[in-house]
DNA sequence: GATTCCCTATCTATTGATAGGTAGATATAT
DNA sequence: ATATATCTACCTATCAATAGATAGGGAATC
């Protein structure tokens, strides 16, 4: 059966949330088994009980993540096409300047060519879902090209948020990002 | 001394040829020396008498893909803005169409929090040189933010990269950019 | 008494790295 | 011109560290 929607046991809890910050750092290859057992404080093969294998685990990860990430914009058409906009660079300015991490799918994204299917099918889940949340927005604000605002937006953030990574200048996210939700709606 | 200007030997270049290519499917973490000498039918020794350490591998390699990267885009005033503009969209597609790759330090800059420190630095590097040769075209335009303008380039350019190879629809990477140079230069 | 949750112990595969050797080319000294 | 030395580019063999994974056991809970 499928008992992904279980509620989570603290401990598994725990190991996704060391886990995704590890991977949310250098990658898929960034979190062991060992490490996050050492700074839980279990052995490695308690981890195993909980998400018998790398994949179980990282598939788990990414499900949560992008539930957090929807509930986080709730539904698209709480507030005005703008303040969804607003909200929606709020979720990843918080990710990157406040947890001081990548976002977990931006960084599986570029790495997408070797994970694992189960890993990669809920990557490709996660923007699924932020492409129909966006379009949605677009069409409710009376735009032509959703579909392809839509795309733009997510381009743009997590582009946004690899490039201040890199040159180690949260402010530049800002720049990149203020004048979003604006420019994106203007004919 | 500095020897990283030397010509590279003819191993040398197809070793970088080949951790290149697995850079840019799955990471830093997803080349090996022993895969490398596989590939190339040699002993993983080999690599190391070309490159004793995986940084330098790792350096070597971002610093030829940065050099070959800014060849590819010629001096900054060699056409009209627009075309320059063009140009650069052209080079992206280029990496991720014909060669069916994501960009080098698009990937590394994703890792960059777990990279070796010459790594991280080289990787820095290329974004700064790129920032450089947009701020130049946008204000040979006559653009105001050129800077900023700059920096929403490469976040578009990078995050396109990454979303259209986690939806496996190449076609993505051509509607987020193909109206980026008109865009981006009017007022 | 079954389930939950963790343990010890162990396995195989892979990782980057090093020591030491060799064949052939090139350079230098006599 | 010949002998000697050095350099280049590989090799074999091996290392310790780390990876994910499994078998089987023990204590607590339901």
């Amino acid at each position: 059966m499928d008992d992904s929607q279980k509620p989570l046991s603290e401990t598994a809890a725990r190991i996704l949330d060391v886990a995704e910050r590890m991977a949310r750092q250098g990658g898929y290859n960034a979190f062991s088994f060992r490490d996050i057992a050492k700074e839980i404080g279990v052995k490695s093969a308690s981890i195993h009980y909980h998400f018998p294998t790398k994949e179980d685990l990282g598939e788990a990860m990414v499900r949560r993540y992008t539930d957090r990430f929807m509930d986080a914009l709730g539904a698209s058409d709480e507030a005005e096409p703008v303040d969804m906009l607003v909200r929606y660079v709020e979720v990843y300015r918080d990710a990157l300047i406040e947890q001081q991490l990548m976002c977990l799918c931006g960084m599986f994204g570029a790495e997408i060519a070797k994970l694992p299917d189960p890993v990669s099918a809920r990557t490709q889940e996660f923007f699924q879902r932020n492409l129909d949340w966006l379009d949605a927005v677009f069409q409710a604000a009376g735009v032509r090209d959703s579909r392809k605002k839509a795309a733009e937006t997510i381009a743009r953030l997590e582009g946004a948020m690899i490039l201040a990574r890199a040159m180690e200048d949260m402010e530049l996210f800002q720049r990149i990002t203020l004048g979003l939700p604006a420019e994106s709606l203007r004919p």
